[in-house]
DNA sequence: ATTCTTGCAAAGCCTTTGCAACTGC
DNA sequence: GCAGTTGCAAAGGCTTTGCAAGAAT
């Protein structure tokens, strides 16, 4: 993956976390499981499916049940920690908090998910929502297709089939 | 819902997915189900989900079933004839067939679309493909907020709230 | 002590599928 | 008549929930 510039951030997300969970109308408890899953979750850049993070963190024995996981997941996306993006088949979660703000091309082939930046679009979505008095609250922005690895393999292997 | 302009089209949709439907490899039967869903769904011009669409075809006494529903909207979405949108919580279609390609921004408290072109989009999209090497397939783009009518009525709201 | 979180099993929701009966071509 | 379509019921995949036991403050 390549990598976009990392954002200055004050706090480590588990502190960022706890001061959501305080600040809540209903107090919420910091627990074990989930300090094992901000400090899984953000000790690698990495998109994940909720099965996928659950398999993981078992083979590392890290001890994680299904519903809390969702549970928690809801939770570090409301505190802005991570963010959810449907693909369609599958929902994956990325970091939010510390990480700069983008896009992403999304390879039908192999599933990779590729960043990028572009102020253009910023400046786009801004004129779209001032033209229809819209009040901006997010977007999602996915361009599907074949990325660069997968292109070269499938010319390739066209090569070879002529052969 | 505000109107974008339709396109030039030498077929209606029903000829078209015929068309289709004779161009498979096997090549695949038109029936009278299928006949009545195309012509109920592009008698209108809206978004609806799979539910929305039995529903209402059943209120208007149309024969039917929740499996062929689904199986017909794949073909349709093959054919070119639907567009797949995924919000997140619901899955809904639109036309693709005759309608000028754009994209949309949904209102979180009231669910409408509104739709909108941006020639800008297509250019940056076909930047950062080009950056990327990236072999375009397609895109989603949805802006999330709040519509116009809606912060009408949250705004009188508040204002009520306050007396 | 009180109140929130956990984990199990079970339910929900939307979508797909196996299969026998049916129907377009 | 053959091959594809339909509709039922059932299964699937992912996510959520009720509730009793357990843990955080």
């Amino acid at each position: 993956m390549n990598m976009l510039p990392a954002v200055e951030v004050s706090q480590t997300p588990e502190e960022k976390f706890r001061e959501y969970l305080a600040s809540r109308p209903k107090p919420q408890r910091f627990t074990n499981q989930q300090r094992d899953m901000v400090q899984y979750i953000f000790s690698k850049h990495n998109h994940f499916d909720a099965d996928e993070l659950i398999d993981e963190m078992k083979r590392e024995n890290f001890q994680v049940s299904r519903p809390t996981v969702y549970r928690t997941l809801k939770k570090l996306v409301d505190a802005g920690l991570l963010r959810k993006i449907n693909l369609g088949k599958r929902t994956v979660y990325e970091h939010d908090y510390g990480y700069a703000q983008h896009d992403h091309l999304y390879c039908d082939q192999c599933g990779s998910m590729i960043e990028f930046q572009e102020s253009r679009l910023d400046e786009l979505i801004r004129d779209v929502c001032q033209d229809q008095q819209f009040q901006l609250g997010g977007h999602s922005f996915i361009i599907r297709g074949t990325c660069a690895d997968c292109n070269r393999a499938r010319m390739t292997k066209r090569r070879l089939d002529l052969v």
